[in-house]
DNA sequence: GAGAATACGGAAAAAATTATCCGTATCCGA
DNA sequence: TCGGATACGGATAATTTTTTCCGTATTCTC
């Protein structure tokens, strides 16, 4: 695994947490090996867009942290599966929740994006954002509108 | 911002929300303004461990996504706060559902964590690892072995 | 016997994030 | 008038994460 030069503070849940699940799949990962997906080339089918490499990595780092079990079966050709530990299964109703607000407001999420795209492509006319955008962002604009 | 090569896709909800507290420091901010830490300075006071400078970039970010809410009091000296917007508040639950979690099973990670650091910088005698984790671990082990 | 499937790992490049250090400006108090 | 407080931004370095591309090995099918 990667060596780390700046040490980690475990001191706060969501330092805990995020540590877990902060990799870019793993919360599908998690998610599919929770709805029996279990075999990593299965899983690699599932996530195509995510590079063989990763998802391998960022399995090591789930079993790792106790979250999946790895078991291989020792036949040709090779065979193996994962599966949730107890303490994975405990962080089920956390990635649900987290699943569900994000699934929830997609829309909401979407459209605000949209219309900063709008407002930040646009050379013509930003208009309301030229009324206090500036005012608000810059400081010499603020010092001089002081 | 920095510009992103590699496109995003927000088609699941667990994307909108890594997108939005993803962020090293974004869940504390979320936590900290959400319990009236309003300022700058202050929220530098309550984060210590990090730069000034990310925590301005991901406060950006978090008005950018919506979640706060910027307010400048056209004073001298300067002084800002930031508020939760209704999306943001919409989002609370679920921190505090991942802070819950971690909070909650920050000993079974720590004790885990522990046990692996045993395991990994013995070099005299691992004994059980040696028992299973080679057969395990290792391609060219598992062809042998079968 | 070539090519598919199974599973995995090393090395290096690319991308993304975070850290560090520099600067701006004003005001207040010692 | 100097140091500290307020707040912020640019540029670059360091770190971390992800991607890409290479390789290993066996078995089964055509």
């Amino acid at each position: 695994m990667y060596e780390k030069k700046i040490p980690k503070d475990f001191s706060c849940g969501m330092a805990i947490l995020m540590e877990i699940i902060g990799g870019k799949w793993k919360s599908y990962l998690i998610y599919l090996i929770a709805n029996n997906v279990r075999r990593p080339a299965e899983l690699q089918r599932a996530i195509p867009s995510a590079s063989r490499r990763v998802l391998d990595l960022q399995l090591r780092e789930l079993e790792f942290h106790g979250i999946i079990k790895r078991v291989i079966y020792p036949e040709m050709p090779p065979k193996v599966e994962y599966f949730m530990t107890p303490f994975g299964e405990s962080m089920l109703p956390v990635v649900a929740s987290m699943e569900t607000w994000g699934a929830e407001y997609m829309e909401t999420f979407r459209q605000l994006m949209e219309n900063k795209q709008k407002t930040m492509h646009t050379d013509g006319e930003c208009v309301e954002i030229k009324k206090d955008k500036p005012v608000i962002r810059g400081r010499r604009t603020l010092a001089k509108a002081v």
